[in-house]
RNA sequence: GGGCUGGUAGCUCAGUCGGUUAGAGCGCUACUCUGAUAAAGUAGAGGUCGGAUGUUCGAGUCAUCCUCAGCCCA
């Protein structure tokens, strides 16, 4: 017999208990060595393509748990669209330039700031960068590669690559055509060691906002005008003196209201709200006005520096909305050379930008008594100076917290620096036109976080005083006098200028060409290139078309890959990779570039604060591969909030990821192992099928045919969550529902129909829903897909049609109803101390709506479940203890107004009747039909109960005759003998010998049973013996109380 | 200071057009069930729906204000 079943094995063995991470990278191994990725997306038609755009990483990081959830869902949206029968290339793509690109270089040279660099030697420090850039691929590879995410290495795109850059400089030069840039000097925050202006970015890293104390002064500044009475000074406050010589202007908001202040000689005008602190300095004075901000604006006052004395529009008091009453005194002074607001609104009123600072952050020859002093050395002689002349008001130390280097470590100052912009007003109307095509997940994104973001975008800042970056392609004239400028947007136009065509755009080499202005007649100023290179986040978003080297090459590539059908990014890429594409595609292609979009959510630790490295609040990557696996890693990311924009929180001992191994992974397992263990035993290989006769049968697969369509729908609106929700919804249903209904089909070895039905439906049941599976858990579903079918790769099959299965909406809407009719009766047996093991007479289902002929065909199921002898049907209403009246507020609530809550509290309380037609009174009301429900009392001791939502009431005989008690006993005795079986590591198929000692009314109990407990417990002999024999092989159990001792040895 | 997103059970989250006794999963406790299962079933404990005011016959849901958290902008 053994022989015959090792040939009949269709199947191979599985591991009850499998190490997941060794299965994984088994399949890892097999994908590579078959070259499965490749074949996925080569064997679709390049007719049907589905275009998605990766957002280039830097590499000179490594990979977190942010990359890995982007990871998962970059490799889930394609998996599943080339299974829908898209081709779907996937390039990895890699950042390479920019500022951490930079800095990350400087500290590996021990170099700090532009000067050394400069001393250093472009080209070496470029060389350098160049290296250091990529030091990580490896890493990022191996790490993107364990997590099963598929993308094309090979074929990547580099924003270092000539073809790249080139197509950079092509847009702006595009842009520059169109009227889109523009050369300016603006306030930004500023490093006087690094000698260059910095990022947004930088200022926000880790640790570059520190407390830092800074003087704060106040200073009185004199009115000119005298209709607010004589000679008011103005309380004005600021936490940088320094920049007091470059003050042009002072704002007050419009809306505030100002007191003066006098002791009959000085006039002192201060915010009403701010008046409490300075308590002690205004002490014996007396308040004489208040006024209103708006009387304040226009009017003139001296200057208390005269450096810029001639300085047109300048030294009035403006209006400005950021003007509060927080700090300060409500009137703020005005330098636009050092504060971004003060810039704004100087100029639009006409006052020049001044800013009499070096690139070392010392004062120039403009501030002449203080011409080479660094600026915060100023303070304090400016403050001396100020106090000599009696305007210091007050001084004092102020705490703050304040931006500093991350690099250098030294406080940055604002400072405006020249700078090259794209002028993104003049089109940011257009991008939240585009805007409105695109959808996004979440969907508050596109009105809210991004929505708002376009419509109050400022110009961009695209240069960067730095070396490492494609090269802004502006090459000017070195003498004034014979102005001219010349923009790139190609190689060929630069050998066209210069006779060479660069190998390579980066600095220094691009530098190098110069060539004689022809606008000079004298043949001696030279054109030369400017310094600045552009910012890395004009390349990053100029990957659409920069990645093809675009319109160089693959002109009709790119029109129809134009815009993609999706990205993903996290949140904060709204001013980021979301953004720069957005701007770039609306200025050179007015469109959108890509038609969905996730912003997903940020990965926490567990008390909600940022992953650190230094901290190690996270259980590392690796030990998650080893433990749990990626699949388990990728539900556990990809089925949580952070796909709705919401953080995630992971612990350090990953136990949500645990959680997802447990109960989603293990279970797909199990019923996989459960399959193939029944299907090796009786030899038997599963068909598929498209429906079949056994009613419970064509239930899983009209359940399989939902899940199809359910997840079809989640996965074209880009609902990853809800899809994941959908198939943890199945995996319950098929284990803890179908497959352990069927279990005694599948340890039948007659093969009769219903049998090898139930083999069937098991079979096509789990091959297609491995295949719905594998974008979610690529690996464990290519092995559990290999295991059951002779193909290759689950990743190479279609995605299952849901016409593969018949529509069964209303058996599964029955089969709902059944399995609370089944809840329900477990529950009538709970309460009233009745194990199932114990047969009751009968279960009766009494509705007023029941139709007995759909529910006969559940008769068994509902029967084995409930463990009934019978089941009876009653079509009449249930009325025992009478009736709860329901009223209806939403007909009542419109009709009877107040009274409907009297209404509502009295049938709560029972106080209605029934008048002679049977119609309801209630509080003098009588009711309509539609205005209430009379709900029948059930009485859960008598064995009755409601089945919820349903006017359906189930009902249990609660009588146990003798014949049903020992029935009961005697499945005890086989549960007993089952345990035993499995503790002894017996296996299913082995037979026992059994021997039985126990008191006369159970050996009769069960005698009479004798038969069905051999056969369940597989019995070759079962004796039973009234006393108790010494034997080491005696097990005691316990059966309704009493103690049985038993021997059950393998024969 | 402004904006966005949230605050519902110990935890993670649903909650439709406003309808009156607010749900699920996990976790906990007890019992039950078990020829695959790390399961499953039944029940229990666990809630001022962040707070206040308002609109309404009726508010977790709508409005206003406040508060806390995260993010963004100043």
């Amino acid at each position: 017999m053994t022989e015959k079943k090792k040939q009949e094995k269709y199947y191979f063995d599985l591991d009850p208990k499998p190490n997941f991470s060794q299965i994984e990278l088994e399949i890892l191994n097999f994908w590579q060595k078959e070259d499965i990725f490749k074949k996925s997306v080569n064997h679709r038609s390049d007719n049907n393509e589905y275009v998605f755009y990766d957002g280039p990483p830097f590499a000179n990081g490594l990979p977190h748990y942010g990359h890995l959830l982007t990871g998962f869902v970059k490799d889930i949206i394609p998996r599943y669209q080339t299974m829908i029968g898209k081709r779907v290339d996937r390039r990895f793509g890699w950042d390479c330039h920019g500022l951490p690109a930079e800095m990350e270089s400087e500290k590996e040279l021990g170099l700090s700031g532009r000067s050394e660099v400069i001393n250093f030697g472009v080209k070496k420090f470029n060389d350098h960068c160049r290296e250091s850039v990529m030091k990580y691929t490896k890493e990022w590879e191996a790490t993107v590669n364990r997590q099963a995410r598929w993308v094309d290495f090979r074929n990547d795109y580099k924003t270092l690559d000539l073809n790249y850059m080139e197509s950079v400089i092509w847009a702006f030069k595009k842009l520059w055509d169109q009227g889109l840039i523009y050369e300016k000097a603006k306030v930004m925050p500023y490093s006087w060691k690094a000698e260059t202006p910095l990022s947004n970015f930088e200022t926000r890293l880790d640790d570059s906002y520190r407390e830092r104390i800074d003087p704060a002064v106040t200073v009185k500044f004199s009115l000119n005008d005298s209709d607010l009475g004589d000679s008011v000074d103005v309380l004005v406050w600021t936490t940088t003196p320094w920049t007091l010589p470059s003050n042009l202007a002072l704002a007050v908001g419009q809306d505030i209201s100002y007191s003066i202040f006098s002791n009959g000689n000085d006039y002192l005008l201060i915010a009403e709200n701010t008046v409490e602190k300075y308590k002690n300095e205004l002490e014996g004075m007396e308040k004489i006005k208040t006024i209103k901000g708006e009387i304040l604006i226009g009017k003139t006052y001296k200057p208390i520096f005269d450096y810029f004395l001639d300085t047109e529009n300048a030294f009035k008091i403006l209006e400005a909305d950021f003007v509060n009453t927080e700090e300060g005194t409500g009137i703020v002074h005005m330098a636009p050379g050092f504060g971004e607001d003060d810039q704004i609104v100087c100029e639009s009123h006409g006052i020049p930008v001044k800013s009499p600072v070096d690139s070392r952050g010392k004062f120039t020859a403009e501030i002449s008594d203080y011409e080479g002093m660094l600026v915060f050395d100023a303070n304090k002689e400016i403050i001396k100076n100020l106090d000599s002349r009696n305007i210091l008001f007050k001084h004092e130390e102020y705490s703050h917290s304040y931006p500093h280097s991350w690099r250098t470590d030294e406080p940055l100052i604002y400072k405006a620096v020249n700078s090259w912009f794209v002028e993104v007003t003049k089109f940011r109307d257009r991008m939240a036109e585009l805007n409105q095509q695109i959808n996004w997940i979440p969907n508050h994104i596109k009105d809210g976080a991004f929505g708002r973001w376009l419509s109050g975008a400022r110009d961009w800042s695209i240069s960067r005083n730095r070396f490492w970056g494609t090269p802004i392609p502006v090459w000017k004239s070195d003498n004034p006098k014979y102005p001219r400028i010349d923009v790139y947007g190609s190689l060929e136009e630069i050998e066209k200028d210069f006779g060479v065509k660069p190998k390579d755009l980066h600095r220094p080499a691009i530098d190098d060409l110069t060539r004689p202005n022809p606008d000079d007649p004298s043949g001696k100023s030279k054109m030369i290139r400017v310094e600045e290179v552009l910012d890395c986040w004009f390349e990053s978003g100029s990957m659409p078309f920069a990645q093809v080297h675009y319109p160089f090459e693959n002109k009709e590539w790119f029109d129809s890959h134009f815009p993609a059908d999706f990205i993903v990014e996290y949140i904060a890429q709204t001013r980021g990779w979301f953004y720069t594409l957005m701007v770039l595609s609306t200025a050179l292609f007015d469109s959108h570039p890509f038609k969905n979009a996730i912003g997903h959510g940020v990965v926490v630790d567990e008390t909600g604060s940022k992953l650190s490295k230094r901290l190690r609040n996270y259980p590392s990557p690796e030990d998650v591969w080893n433990k749990y696996g990626s699949d388990a890693l990728r539900w556990f990311l990809v089925s949580s909030p952070i796909l709705k924009g919401h953080n995630l929180e992971i612990d350090r001992k990953g136990s949500g990821i645990e959680t997802a191994l447990r109960k989603v992974i293990v279970p797909v397992w199990n019923s996989l192992y459960f399959f193939i263990l029944y299907s090796n035993l009786e030899g038997i290989k599963g068909q598929e099928i498209k429906t079949s006769d056994v009613l419970i049968d064509k239930y899983i697969l009209g359940k399989t045919r939902k899940l199809i369509e359910d997840v079809n729908f989640h996965m074209e609106t880009y609902e990853i969550t809800e899809a994941c929700s959908k198939i943890s919804d199945f995996i319950d249903v098929l284990n803890n529902w179908y497959i352990r209904r069927s279990r005694p089909r599948f340890w039948d070895s007659t093969k009769s129909p219903e049998v090898l039905s139930a083999y069937n439906t098991l079979y096509t049941v789990l091959k297609n829903f491995f295949k719905v599976l594998s974008p979610f858990l690529p690996l464990i579903s290519e092995y559990a897909y290999q295991k059951i079918t002779n193909e290759k790769s689950v990743h190479l099959q279609d995605w299952p049609l849901v016409d593969s299965f018949e529509e069964q909406n209303d058996l599964i809407e029955k089969m709902d109803l059944v399995r609370q009719i089944v809840s329900v009766a477990l529950s009538i047996r709970k309460i009233n101390n009745l194990r199932v093991r114990q047969p009751i007479k009968s279960v009766t289902i009494i509705s007023p709506d029941l139709d007995v002929n759909w529910l006969d065909e559940f008769e068994d199921l509902i029967k084995e479940e409930i463990n009934s002898k019978e089941i009876i049907y009653l079509k009449e209403s249930y009325s025992l203890d009478g009736y709860n009246l329901k009223l209806n507020p939403r007909v009542l609530g419109p009709k009877l107004g107040h009274d409907v809550q009297k209404c509502i509290i009295a049938a709560r309380e029972g106080r209605w009747e029934q008048d002679d037609e049977g119609k309801i009174v209630i509080e003098g009301y009588i009711l309509e039909e539609n205005e209430f429900n009379l709900d029948p009392i059930s009485s859960e001791e008598k064995g009755i109960q409601k089945v919820l939502d349903f006017n359906v009431f189930v009902k249990l005989d609660l009588n146990i005759s003798p014949e049903l008690e020992s029935e009961g006993l005697a499945r005890d005795l086989v549960r007993l003998i089952q345990n035993i079986r499995r503790d002894s590591n017996l296996e299913v198929t082995d037979k026992v010998e059994v021997e039985i000692f126990c008191n006369e009314k159970m050996k009769e109990s069960f005698m009479s049973h004798y038969q069905y407990i051999s056969e369940q417990i597989l019995a070759y002999s079962l004796l039973f013996s009234e006393y108790v024999e010494d034997s080491e092989n005696l097990i005691s159990g316990k059966i309704s109380g009493e103690i049985v001792n038993l021997s059950v040895l393998k024969k």
